[in-house]
DNA sequence: TACATGATGCCCT
DNA sequence: GGGCATCATGTAG
């Protein structure tokens, strides 16, 4: 392996194989998500993105997220009204709201604003920091460059698989509750610049600055210019 | 019941 | 930079 890992994180065992489950950060309140998504999208970036199995420990820093707001955004999936698959933007703030999509991938996002007001804060790319081996396997990737990295969990897709996130298993779920195993965690890590740019992969209101990312921070899914 | 679509990623040129 | 796989979902008929 041999594949250096950048991480803010000190005397944890990056393979997280053998952590006894260490306080990893302070769990974000379901107040944090009862806000408008755009705020909640610039406050979310460097927080950690944690999946707590036994056996199992992955954590990623949040460092590229889009906002997705309610019937104004003709790009949500909010905006043609509540249905089945997206009933979760309408619900309590703080909970999974994944998608399948291209018949290939799954999305992570989570719900905004306060229960019957829709909106959301899509998770777009991650920077690895705990269970790196766990993540390849699950992407199917043999890490040999540094730049192997990159391909776990730059892309919302990506992050997905990584993290075993499907909409069977995560859709609706708390994840503001200490008893879920997908979890998101301060551990008070602050980035020193966002950016803002349009939104990806989409026609509608592709013009508006929703998405936001971590100035120089590599594992965005693709960079500014 | 049929059909059009998509908040992507991978492979090829 | 462009083509395309692949299917859950929503909507029209």
């Amino acid at each position: 392996m041999g594949v250096a890992v950048d991480s803010t994180l000190q005397g944890i065992d990056l393979k997280g194989t053998k952590v006894r489950a260490p306080k990893i950060g302070q769990q974000l309140p379901p107040e944090f998500f009862d806000r408008d998504p755009q705020l909640v999208s610039r406050e979310i970036l460097g927080k950690l993105l944690v999946r707590r199995q036994p056996g199992k420990l992955l954590a990623g820093r949040i460092v590229e997220v889009e906002a997705y707001l309610g019937e104004d955004d003709p790009a949500a999936h909010a905006a043609a009204g509540r249905t089945l698959r997206n009933s979760v933007l309408f619900g309590p703030p703080g909970r999974a709201y994944v998608y399948f999509i291209y018949g290939n991938h799954y999305c992570l996002n989570v719900s905004c604003l306060p229960d019957g007001v829709p909106g959301c804060v899509l998770i777009r790319a991650l920077e690895p920091v705990i269970g790196v081996d766990e993540m390849a396997r699950a992407r199917g990737i043999t890490l040999q460059a540094s730049a192997d990295l990159k391909k776990l969990t730059s892309g919302p897709g990506r992050l997905a698989e990584a993290f075993g996130i499907t909409r069977a298993r995560d859709n609706g779920n708390d994840l503001t509750s200490m008893v879920s195993d997908l979890r998101i965690v301060d551990d008070g890590y602050r980035p020193a610049r966002v950016l803002t740019t349009a939104r990806i992969g989409i026609t509608k209101a592709a013009e508006r600055p929703l998405r936001f990312l971590v100035s120089e921070n590599r594992f965005v899914s693709r960079a500014v210019g």
